[in-house]
Formats: structure tokens, C-alpha cells, sequence
DNA sequence: CTGCCTGCAAAGGGTTTGCAGAGCT
DNA sequence: AGCTCTGCAAACCCTTTGCAGGCAG
């Protein structure tokens, strides 16, 4: 199912790899863009894109596209749902809690062969709901 | 919540809306503009989005917009889950079975507060699994 | 040495926006 | 009449791609 091709180890590779694995944040690919030119200053946003796509292709990373403009990245793997804030766009990994009911409930939904699936919650999260300033309207949940 | 503004009738704004209402394949902007284009021949793409973003605000459609590239939009405002066929890309709604044991399981899942949630569901449909002739392989379920 | 990987820059696709005129109400 | 909506076209943003040179294995 993973390519398993012979990766070469370049230094853009690296760092990027890297640092999806270290960060909590889902990060854009301008996002990691901006944190390898740190470090590789000539690196191109090209690179970040085809190297995305190759960590992708071999399990390494994974694409989060729901909600939002951009594509995230995450990396973590194992199969896991997210938390957006409609507030301020935060996604956080939900990783507690018991997943095995929700996944048994939902083979059950499709009548098609069903090889995986998503789940995002969308609502508010502390900081936002604490400090109440809505910088978007809460219709956002059906139409961001 | 909604905003309920007062929105004029105009021609392509009343069949937009219809057409989507009444479509069942979650048609992309650029659908509609194709079929609008048949009874309005003048009508432009800008006016399309412009639209589109309008209805959604008023709570009269919604966007999907989970995997794929484009966005696509959905007549059915209700909450409801999706299935897209990693094979052909068509997307149908999931009405049936017990969605009420997920939800109930869903909120558990969040320390935030929780406002909404999107379920996709990915596989292969009846046509495609029985052709069995993959257009893209089942590595774009994590990452298409 | 081979061929994957890179930087650069241009192209691509979908979406948004500014403008002046047309159409609802 | 007044304000929304429209067509048109340009701008935008993110992402992808072609090319020639660079570097890992």
C-alpha cells in the first residue's frame, strides 16, 4: 500500500519531516515553508510541496483537508480525529476517549465498501470561549 | 444565528439555489455555473461564488468541504455524513442508520465546547468496485 | 556515475474583488 | 430612487511543474 521507494536523505527533507513530527500546531505548508528557511535559507517553496507530497505517498505524514482554506499537515499517522476552532482555526488531535464505538457505528453507515474516514469536530476552544470575542460568527460552522 | 438580510430574487440567484437544492451530486462552483450558463447565458463565475457564499450564509445551502480540491455545495442543510469514492470522486450523502448513537459518542470525544462535526467516510463505490479499475490508488485515503 | 533532488520561475486552478452599469423593491 | 446584484476582467492565493544544475548513494 506505501510506496517504499529508497528516500534520499536530503537536508530540506529532513528538517521538514522533522519538524511536522515536533509540531502540535497542523502547520500550513507556508507554515513549514517559513520554519526550514531558518534554517536552509535558499530552500524553495517547490521543495516544501514535492517533499509534502513524497512523506505523504510513503505514510510519513498525513494531509488534513477538511474545514479551512489551506491543507495541514499532521504527524501523526495512526488514524485519529481533529478539533477545529471556528474562532480562531486551531486544530488539535483528539486522541482520547473511545473511539472504538464511534468506528464500529460508522462501518455500519455506508453501504459501499467503506476504506476509511474523517472526523472533525468544530467548536470553540478555551481561550477563545473564555475570552468571547467572536472574530467570526459562529454561522461559520455550517459555512466557512 | 443566520443572518436574514433581505435577499432580492434575482434570475440567477433563484436558479442556483435551485439547482442545488434539487441536485443530488454536490456540485462543484464550476458545475453550476454549466448549467446556469444554459438558461442564463451571460452569466459570469464571480456571480456564481457571490452567490453561493450568500446562500450558505443565509443557512440555505452548505459546503462541503472535506477532501478533494474543489469545494462543493449541498442542499441538504441538515446534519448528515458523507461517503466519497476514493476511485471516481463522487460523493453521496449518508442518510440512513443510527446516527444518533455516534453523535452521543462524539461529544463525549472533545474537552471544548462542541458546536458541530463533519463525517467522511471514504471508499469505493458499487460501479468502481466492480470495474475494479483504480484511477488512484488506495494510498490517496491518507493522502489525496 | 546515476538519477533523485533542488532552486528558480512560470504556469495552473479555483476563488475573490473592483468597477460601472442593470435590476429589484 | 436607492441599494443590491450583475458581468467583466484582473487580481489573488495556494499549489504544481519544467528546466538545468547539484548532490546523495
Amino acid at each position: 500500500m506505501e510506496s517504499k521507494k529508497k528516500l534520499r536523505s536530503t537536508e530540506p527533507r529532513r528538517i521538514i519531516l522533522q519538524e511536522i513530527k515536533h509540531s502540535k500546531s497542523h502547520p500550513t505548508a507556508d507554515d513549514i515553508y517559513e520554519i526550514v528557511k531558518k534554517k536552509v535559507p535558499r530552500v524553495s517553496l517547490g521543495t516544501i510541496y514535492r517533499n509534502l507530497e513524497v512523506l505523504c505517498q510513503e505514510g510519513l505524514i498525513q494531509r488534513i483537508e477538511m474545514g479551512g482554506a489551506q491543507k495541514r499537515f499532521d504527524g501523526q499517522t495512526e488514524n485519529h480525529y481533529h478539533f477545529r476552532c471556528l474562532n480562531c482555526g486551531k486544530i488539535e488531535d483528539l486522541t482520547e476517549g473511545s473511539l472504538e464505538e464511534i468506528e464500529k457505528a460508522l462501518n455500519k453507515l455506508s453501504p459501499y465498501e467503506v476504506l476509511g474516514h474523517r472526523i472533525e469536530l468544530t467548536g470553540r476552544c478555551h481561550p477563545c470561549k473564555s475570552s468571547n470575542k467572536s472574530s467570526e460568527s459562529e454561522a461559520a460552522q455550517n459555512c466557512n
